[in-house]
DNA sequence: TTTCCACACGCAAACGTTTTCGTAAGGTTT
DNA sequence: AAACCTTACGAAAACGTTTGCGTGTGGAAA
């Protein structure tokens, strides 16, 4: 089992020096012709490879990016890594990602490893429990050392950082809309508890789509979730027997547990009600019926994130100051589950 | 924008040297209470962090275990990065993440790079264009230098090292074994090309339970789809007018969208026709009719590979020298999709 | 023959750590 | 007063690179 060679163990072998080496694998001038090929040959036959561990340490930069995203099992946020890999490899930059499995501690622990020498930048979307606590200091803390933060999705309106997010309340007034106009009035929602930023600012959208109708708001139509592993029982009564056209819920796992539960209550969708669903993932896509729905474009703000990021690694100090908030536009994906039918 | 704050900084700030500051802040006997308790205040004032890169140079080891997918957008593989992240985190390694799109030449790219200096050892379920080139260069050449490779689910046979798999065929043997035992007789099967490894070793589990029951194989009820991507009007042809009464999907999306392609022929599931897939993912969970399955206990497989690495990488000699296979056992999850009818 | 200039290469510092070893100062023995 | 031992700290090497600069050798010009 031979052990990775180094410049040194090269240049040991070819009797020459350290620095002979290293600048003949760079074809430098230096060195004379018959020098370099010898080195050269000598360096593919032992596949030398220079140590990247090395030369982040020289360099005091990586060309790595980390990214930190609350759940890895999660359609979305592997979209968005999907984006941000397209990009840092073409720009020449590896990718790290952790999970912070929607925990504060576990978000602190990665983004302080991470940020003690093995990434340059950080592309994160913050935690449940990170949300929920209010408590920002270790992405300040990162900032202040000098390493860029770009936020997605989950931000964070207190850290004065890049963002990209997608306008969520606007996306929901579309999908809100959307039922409006083929004719439903009485719409109810599922949603998420408050603190979740993107599920209160979907909450915001379909009021404000409703206003906008003149349709009254009503309490009784509105179904705040906090447990989302449980949530078939909880919407199953909430559903029943109300006298409702049509349901938008904030993800696609409210989406799918209403249609389920619909269904157990010998309601038809889209014939019976409409519902409409946020994020176009593969449950929307594949379900029967497929689900209309609120596409986030989870790639796009993967590439717009690497981009601001890297802009931002290899800034000129006119981009470093200025900190920009890119909102991708989301899109209505009309599908089975709101035929438009009255 | 102060910058990372380093063992030489606080030195000169304290007027002391180097290595002493290094030493007060392992608690070292060598220096003085005094000495240690102004080195410590002053080190958590500035919030300081040993720098990853420099330790990893110094140590040999990176403390980093890279993991290396064919596709990021992937429930199963996500489910097994949970697991590697389990017991990592646990035994205080970190986990570097990187997709290989399934591209040979993503996969080599990014393991030399992981491999020059970036991580210890590595998890890696092989792309399918490897596993169609059969060029293993990279993987061997990785392990030749001294790290630890474990492969998982899509492995290699001729690679020598740690594996963690399902045995496939058995899995589909089950699956078959059950679509038999609940009255089917006339199974079609939906799989992939042969050089799909878990592809060709389902399809011969589902002959072999064929055998076991004495039901004649039927060439014209086996359908290999290469392009999974456009699988519906495959999928479709194939089942149109087809005399069967049960479909074996070797994994998710054929099996909905054999569904999907029998609801628009008319014909019900699991009344008409049962269907079971292999994988237990969001797809089959949230399903209607919800789908018997296959289960690969992602995680668990995600752990005993983590542990085999981690055993490699820590271990004494006698552990290094051999390799060992591990068999995760599959488990049949059933549901509605074969709903005992007959 | 002396002076000069390419040429081809080596030295050494630097990145941030850890750790082994050396050593000055001061105190304690004889 | 000489010898010795603690105590408390510093110097330096090492990990693997890159790179600016110094330098010895040889040949060409004067």
């Amino acid at each position: 089992m031979k052990q990775k060679v180094t410049l040194k163990q090269i240049a040991k072998e070819l009797d020459v020096s350290i620095s002979t080496v290293s600048k003949a694998l760079k074809d430098s001038v230096e060195i004379s012709l018959d020098t370099r090929q010898k080195v050269k040959a000598f360096a593919k036959l032992y596949n030398y490879k220079p140590n990247n561990i090395a030369l982040s340490l020289k360099n005091r930069k990586t060309k790595t990016i980390g990214v930190i995203i609350p759940e890895i099992v999660h359609h979305f946020f592997t979209t968005v890594i999907g984006g941000v890999e397209k990009v840092a490899n073409e720009k020449g930059y590896n990718v790290i990602i952790c999970s912070s499995n929607n925990s504060f501690d576990k978000e602190v622990i990665n983004l302080e490893m991470l940020a003690s020498g093995s990434a340059d930048g950080f592309i994160l979307s913050v935690a449940k429990e990170t949300q929920l606590k209010k408590d920002y200091h270790h992405i300040e803390e990162t900032m202040s050392q000098g390493m860029p933060v770009v936020l997605f999705d989950r931000i964070i309106d207190e850290v004065v950082c890049d963002k990209v997010i997608i306008d969520d309340s606007k996306g929901a007034q579309t999908a809100t809309n959307h039922l409006l106009s083929i004719g439903c009035k009485k719409i109810a929602i599922l949603t998420t508890v408050d603190y979740i930023s993107v599920g209160k600012l979907r909450t915001n959208g379909y009021l404000r789509a409703l206003r906008a109708y003149d349709v009254p708001e009503r309490e009784d139509l509105i179904l705040k979730i906090e447990d989302i592993d449980n949530c078939e029982s909880e919407i199953s009564d909430f559903l029943k027997n109300k006298d409702i056209d049509a349901v938008f819920a904030v993800n696609e796992l409210f989406a799918v547990t209403a249609v389920k539960v619909l269904n157990n209550q010998g309601k038809k969708v889209p014939d019976d009600i409409a519902i409409i669903g946020f994020t176009d993932g593969i449950l929307s896509k594949h379900f029967i019926p497929s689900l209309t729905t609120i596409s986030q474009h989870g790639e796009d703000m993967g590439v717009r994130a690497a981009k601001l990021l890297i802009d931002k690694l290899e800034g000129d100090e006119a981009a470093t100051e200025e900190y920009r908030t890119v909102i991708i536009d989301t899109s209505l994906i009309q599908r089975q589950s709101t035929k438009k039918t009255k």
